[in-house]
DNA sequence: ATGACGATTTACT
DNA sequence: GTAAATCGTCATA
């Protein structure tokens, strides 16, 4: 389907391959990436073999030591954060809220903190585990599909991810990647919303900086 | 050693 | 709409 034609429906996945991205992919600046994520897989390989998988639809990026929502505003650098140093094409996942994970793609130059942190996914492949992953075994009423990973923590549970993935190389690894390398945005502007970050209230000017992204009119996504 | 906070989610009024 | 859950992490002492 032509994006044009997608901007008609209320969602569609992009036509994308299987490659994964090489390092010089994620050598770009955290907004540039935001974007270049959206309609990408994310592919997490649990010990075993199985395979779960979701189309990112929302992403939000934290650019640098001057942006201060991110964590590594003014260069502070501590074990936590350490991955954001890093070289591109790394996670970085944080625990927060006492109980909450989520994940990031470091980018820009190693030593130049910046992510993009991934915010909702459109599932794809391994629904039953993520249900089973987000809320166990029993549960009244199974979770919608669109209730999985709709949010940073809750693609996180499904997918589970925690803090054994920081600094899991998404080059070469084979716990964590992305899938879909061909070059550029997979839609047209169109199709796509910027906005505000989430849950930045306090980071003073920068807290109304518009870089969050998100596939309009895609159930998955956190908010609209 | 201590205290305050958090790139969230869930349940409840 | 509001509030609770829950604890690693970091700055301060």
């Amino acid at each position: 389907m032509s994006p044009a034609a997608r901007t008609r429906q209320a969602w569609t996945a992009p036509d994308i391959d299987n490659q994964r991205w090489p390092r010089e992919m994620f050598r770009i600046d955290a907004a540039e990436l935001s974007q270049r994520l959206l309609g990408r897989r994310l592919v997490r390989i649990l010990d075993g073999g199985e395979r779960l998988s979701g189309r990112i639809v929302e992403t939000e990026a934290y650019l640098g030591a001057q942006d201060l929502a991110a964590h590594c505003a003014g260069n502070r650098r501590t074990p936590r954060n350490e991955s954001m140093y890093g070289p591109p094409g790394i996670a970085y996942v944080y625990f927060t809220y006492g109980m909450h994970h989520c994940v990031n793609v470091v980018c820009a130059e190693e030593g130049s903190p910046a992510a993009a942190l991934i915010r909702a996914l459109a599932p794809e492949e391994g629904l039953d585990r993520m249900r089973h992953n987000r809320t166990g075994p029993r549960r009244a009423s199974p979770l919608r599909d669109h209730d999985l990973c709709s949010g940073p923590a809750k693609l996180c549970q499904a997918l589970a991810i925690d803090r054994a993935l920081d600094s899991a190389d998404l080059v070469n690894g084979d716990r964590l990647f992305i899938e879909g390398a061909d070059a550029g945005s997979l839609f047209e502007q169109a199709e796509i919303a910027n906005a505000a970050r989430i849950g930045v209230d306090s980071a003073g000017s920068w807290a109304k900086a518009p870089l969050r992204w998100y596939v309009k009119h895609c159930p998955h996504v956190s908010r609209d």
